[in-house]
DNA sequence: TCTGGGGTCCTAGGACCC
DNA sequence: TCTGGGGTCCTAGGACCC
């Protein structure tokens, strides 16, 4: 585990990045890549737009107010799936060990490469260049012995940056970096770190008492010193290594927020379609139904479950239990959000007919369905009670997507 | 006419079994 | 009248990541 040559690449602005390529009309603008919901927010804005202070999460209002010249655009997850998976492909010709985080980020271990390509830094550069005449966009990269300092490494210059961090060199420069650019101390975390052990950069982290840390934040007390003295023996895992996948779910805040009870059910109806499908893509099934609740008034989210006898994935399976526990709830007040997930996931075995007739019809229905969807897009055949509404499938997007498998809600 | 959507992991308390 | 402790599974909530 001694001695390994790290990289993390990060594909800079990569939505709008991608826009603008494919959109000539668009470079060299500021634009804001959202998503098709009414209620969507800015996922990813171009480097011009930033300049004026355009932010992830921001409303398309927010952002319009400090830079009114924003171009909203729409995204599309097909052109970044398709973008990432050639990238991975590209970066693939390094080694094999390529660990996918996201769909814009991943890390490559060099070590073995070194000797064939010459340096970690000749690979960057060749990367870049590869990334750079394919796709025209660019990416930031960090090279450290380890994933933690690499991913600190690759956000110290962006755009296009590249930035080594030496093993000998790791404890001078992190020493005055605060906490909170280390991956896994979030805000929260950073504030409790401050108030109770008056502690603000990785230096001192790296030389506060393991126990003391251990007591008030458990098992990742533990690590923190570790992360503090830039210390991270976590292996690179390429993709056929991966674990499988622990949740599906989707969720959506519809235009208006909503209190008729059909209308939720019917929310409630096509969620349940779209975790059921993706699922029965996946052969998988989950014992455990979750949905979520976002109230319209207080922000305020509510979140139930139930474990079933037995796993589901069929869609009336899932809306079945999604009524019950959202009645269990008692809601009365307007909804902003509605989600649902299925975890506890099983692989479903060679599927065997179920014993009873209505069953049968049910899992023949919903192959039906899948066959049709499959083949002309998402919601193409739906239930009788999702037709004539705009309660189709959105194209929701997001970073976290993977390019492939069970992540990658895009169409085929 | 404010503030999306996809995940992971950890903790704490209770039920239940041996 | 009392005292356990180990384990698993489950629910709810929170922090974190993109």
């Amino acid at each position: 585990m001694s001695d390994r040559v790290v990289m993390h690449i990060d594909m800079n602005a990569f939505f709008a990045s991608v826009e603008q390529q494919a959109n000539p009309e668009l470079q060299g603008k500021p634009i804001a890549v959202v998503g098709a919901s009414h209620r969507t927010v800015i996922t990813t804005s171009s480097y011009e737009a930033r300049k004026f202070g355009v932010k992830t999460g921001m409303a398309i209002w927010e952002g319009k107010r400090v830079c009114p010249d924003l171009i909203i655009v729409r995204g599309d997850n097909k052109k970044y799936t398709y973008t990432s998976s050639r990238i991975v492909e590209m970066m693939k010709q390094y080694t094999p060990l390529v660990e996918v985080f996201s769909i814009d980020e991943a890390w490559l271990d060099v070590t073995h490469s070194l000797q064939l390509f010459g340096s970690a830094e000749r690979i960057a550069y060749l990367l870049k260049a590869q990334i750079k005449q394919s796709f025209g966009i660019t990416c930031s990269i960090g090279i450290a012995p380890n994933k933690l300092l690499a991913k600190l490494a690759s956000d110290m210059q962006k755009p296009d940056g590249l930035t080594v961090i030496p093993p000998d060199r790791v404890a001078q420069i992190i020493e005055r970096l605060p906490v909170g650019d280390l991956c896994g101390v979030g805000k929260k975390l950073q504030k409790q770190l401050a108030l109770y052990f008056n502690i603000h950069t990785c230096g001192e982290l790296g030389r506060a008492d393991e126990k003391h840390l251990a007591k008030k934040f458990g098992i990742i007390g533990r690590q923190l010193k570790q992360m503090g003295q830039g210390i991270d023996t976590s292996p690179v895992i390429p993709q056929e290594d991966e674990e499988q996948v622990k949740s599906v779910g989707h969720s959506m805040t519809p235009p208006k927020d909503i209190e008729n009870r059909d209308a939720i059910l019917r929310r409630l109806l096509q969620l349940s379609e779209m975790v059921g499908r993706r699922a029965r893509r996946y052969g998988l099934a989950g014992k455990t139904v979750s949905i979520y609740v976002r109230l319209g008034d207080f922000f305020s989210n509510f979140q139930k479950q139930t474990t079933l006898p037995t796993p589901v994935n069929l869609s009336d399976d899932i809306y079945q239990a999604a009524i019950k526990l959202f009645d269990s709830m008692g809601i009365d007040q307007p909804i902003r959000l509605l989600g649902i997930s299925i975890s506890n996931l099983h692989e479903q075995q060679n599927q065997q007919p179920s014993l009873f007739e209505s069953d049968r019809r049910k899992e023949q229905l919903a192959m039906a369905m899948d066959a049709v969807n499959n083949k002309l897009g998402d919601f193409s055949v739906t239930y009788g009670s999702l037709l004539d509404s705009e309660e189709k499938g959105s194209h929701v997007i997001s970073p976290a997507w993977r390019p492939e498998g069970i992540r990658n809600v895009g169409v085929k």
